[in-house]
DNA sequence: TTACGATGTATGCGGTGTTCACATTAGGCC
DNA sequence: GGCCTAATGTGAACACCGCATACATCGTAA
């Protein structure tokens, strides 16, 4: 009975395991979220948690979907709504500060294939894309918004991906912030360098 | 004595738990590449692997320094030494090529931070890192090359990873060969949409 | 009040990584 | 050739894991 003075029922496990997750995660990295670890934590036996989730990719499932929500509100406090090249790379420095500050739950976010099951996860990464679309609709009002916005979210993804596996310099969050900058703003001036080897 | 009719000695059971791991990979994705797995289709003992890989780690960033070799051939198949946009697109199809034909392998050669310890690792990640400067130096000679490597790597390593996670369409090679050409040509169009807006 | 459905527990199975003491063998040295 | 040592492989054991199954407890609604 690992309940010492509380109630045989818990009141809000589901909600309990979520916190414990995270928390396990930010401590030990995804090695250390573990079925087991999130029941001992929450104070309950170690199959309880299979009364809320279906088995541990249900549990990861849920994390990866409160993460891209967190994403989600992290990028829009950093400008609602960016129409400049300035405001679009602030958005894109959020994004890679919320995936260094955040590896682990970065890294499960994006661990494994969207599996359709889980619902709540693609309603959760479908938000994101769309918020990306409204960006670039509005930063780019005469070009292919489709395809501007895949290779917007890829070059930032790839920003955070690379900096998150030490493929880039991460001495100190200015370096990062330059550096994302410094790419957005490649997209911009990369014609140029080529036009000057056409012309 | 799993060894039936061979000897005590395995010969090059280093080399053979590496092909073993590769073969796992690829038949079960990462959750079947197990120590013990890889002993057993090594037909040796459970234990006989730490003679040659420290820890299950140790194997994994040896299976990953091996894909990032791969990955660099595979490149410099698809071009040596590409120099027109056309040329880069082809490269970068190939990697998001790469990734999609061996997804289990990309995961793991990007899925953990590169620890400094296994320097082979470090080593083929930077032989990547070359050769993407080389080919930015070669397609965009006035520009920074430093920063452009980063934004060209960022941006197909973004599309790859996207691409894996189903956050992209990938219902055939062809449609996902046209995404990754289009979003390397909008590296080059993009501006152009932008200054529409100013002018 | 009582019966039932929801929630949590206890137990057990097969799998895993890793350690340790031990067995076997290849290859250098006399 | 014969021996010794270091390298290599084995076996048993520990702690942990996900998960299934049977059972205990409890809120609640009839």
């Amino acid at each position: 009975m690992p309940q010492a003075g509380g109630t045989y029922h818990h009141g809000d496990l589901r909600a309990a395991c979520l916190r414990a997750a995270r928390e396990l995660l930010e401590e030990d990295g995804s090695a250390g979220l573990s079925l087991r670890a999130v029941a001992r934590r929450a104070g309950v036996s170690a199959t309880a948690p299979y009364r809320h989730y279906a088995d541990r990719d249900a549990l990861v499932s849920a994390v990866a979907a409160q993460g891209y929500r967190e994403l989600a509100e992290h990028l829009a406090a950093a400008h609602p709504s960016p129409t400049t090249p300035d405001e679009l790379a602030a958005v894109a420095v959020a994004y890679v500060r919320f995936a260094l500050e955040r590896p682990a739950l970065f890294r499960v976010m994006f661990a494994e294939p969207c599996d359709p099951n889980s619902e709540e996860r693609v309603a959760a990464t479908t938000a994101i894309s769309e918020y990306v679309r409204g960006m670039v609709r509005g930063a780019f009002p005469g070009a292919d918004v489709e395809a501007l916005s895949t290779t917007v979210w890829a070059l930032v993804h790839g920003l955070a991906f690379l900096h998150l596996d030490g493929k880039l310099d991460t001495s100190t969050p200015d370096v990062v912030a330059d550096q994302v900058r410094t790419a957005v703003q490649a997209l911009f001036t990369a014609p140029a360098a080529l036009s000057q080897t056409r012309a």
